[in-house]
DNA sequence: CGGGACGTTGACGCCCGTCAAGACATGTGG
DNA sequence: CCACATGTCTTGACGGGCGTCAACGTCCCG
């Protein structure tokens, strides 16, 4: 059963969350600080001390690594109810950068703060140690995606997570999918270029799989189309490896 | 600082596990089971009930996921001093395959035990996690490659890496570099072709890089040009992001 | 209204994946 | 020890996907 796991156990860390007992939950709103932030804010630098882990409340925030040649790799999106900045390496020091997409708000915490929380609260433990395994599958589950998948393929995969997240946001079915990153940060996150990602929704439009009206709403008309260019996330009962 | 971490990080793991209390220690050895296996032997299958912890003793295994189209992405490679099979997910499934690519002697753990004996032993907790957390970085460090980089940065960084896991094991100067892996698992790992490696290597050899002998000894003439194909893993000093 | 940021589209070329045919190596049985 | 089969590496030929450069269209904001 591999990849496409990702969302499932995003959603599965935020219900987690809230299964926390009531005290430490307490004690977390006591230590948290507000933060908000315009687009385009830098939130983290790379290479900086980590002094503060922060949770997403609303909005969009990229996070990504920075390139010796000036380009920059984006690594992931986060969405509200993720987690930013927990990864600690061993030097006590964020390992890329992030900013916002859109204007954010967050909920920040010093990490020497929450660290010594942890260290009472095993729920607390487990949900950082959580967490980090969930990126490391994102990880892995993106590793199979540049490995392997056309971009074409790739940028159908985006898609459908998004339109899936925002189902998962609103609870209601969903057929205008809000894409607020540009084409750029797209192409960063998926390894390739934006010119390929304006290309390849051109086609989508063209074979009638999607509308493009205002950019940043895609209007998604055929589904099952966008599923069948993914590739098959998942093997068919019964059937064969190797 | 991104990038080219992960050498650094898994030896500070090994080093790590030699840190642990002695009692502890005594435990560990007291529980696990050794195992050999030839080459080629299958370690772990994925989505089997995730039964045992590993340590590679002897040895060079792979760590792989199955694509529903046949193939297989492999995710890394093992050395002695790494651990297989730390990842748990939620399900206590194993999300990945692994099999020895040499003759290998494992030390294996019944998973119940292990996690056990970590409740008591706050070192070896924090070891896991540390492995979890490198093996993060690894997967994020992959997928810079994979996204921006040619092949030949990536075969010449493979090279590299081999070197520098031989180097470390013996801790003396290398010129030749084994191989233990087919081509076709090294594609499967750099997200290319067994051809592209050929000719890579080929290309490589003409240019007076390298030298090839028997295959699975590679002898490194022009470590500079290597490093230099590598398309600088730092960023210069003072040098300007965007 | 002018300028800047972003998206779209075209043209071009090359990297590299794929198919296919040999060249070696290794092992197995006669 | 040789003949043969099997697995692996090498090399060639070919073509397509997609990265890059460049020009243009569009939107927004002062």
């Amino acid at each position: 059963m591999p990849t496409g796991t990702e969302n499932m156990t995003r959603s599965a860390l935020r219900r987690r969350l809230e299964a926390l007992d009531d005290k430490t939950v307490a004690r977390l709103n006591e230590i948290s600080r507000p933060v908000d932030l315009p687009a385009g804010q830098q939130i983290i630098i790379e290479g900086d001390p980590a002094a503060s882990i922060y949770s997403v409340q609303q909005g969009v925030v990229s996070v990504f690594k920075l390139l010796p040649d000036g380009r920059r790799q984006i690594t992931g999106f986060l969405y509200p109810g993720d987690f930013l900045g927990v990864t600690f390496n061993l030097g006590a020091v964020y390992g890329y950068g992030a900013e916002a997409v859109t204007h954010c708000s967050l909920r920040a915490w010093p990490r020497g703060a929450l660290e010594r929380l942890s260290e009472e609260a095993p729920g607390l433990r487990r949900l950082f140690m959580a967490e980090i395994a969930d990126e490391l599958t994102e990880a892995q589950d993106r590793i199979l995606m540049l490995a392997h998948r056309s971009v074409e393929e790739r940028v159908a995969t985006f898609l459908l997570t998004m339109a899936r997240h925002q189902a998962g946001a609103t609870g209601t079915r969903i057929e205008v999918v809000e894409i607020p990153m540009r084409w750029a940060d797209i192409a960063d996150y998926l390894g390739t270029s934006a010119e390929t990602i304006s290309r390849t929704l051109s086609t989508f439009r063209d074979r009638h799989i999607i509308h493009t009206g205002k950019r940043s709403e895609i209007v998604v008309l055929d589904w099952a189309a966008l599923e069948a260019i993914t590739g098959g996330d998942r093997p068919e009962e019964g059937e064969i490896y190797r």
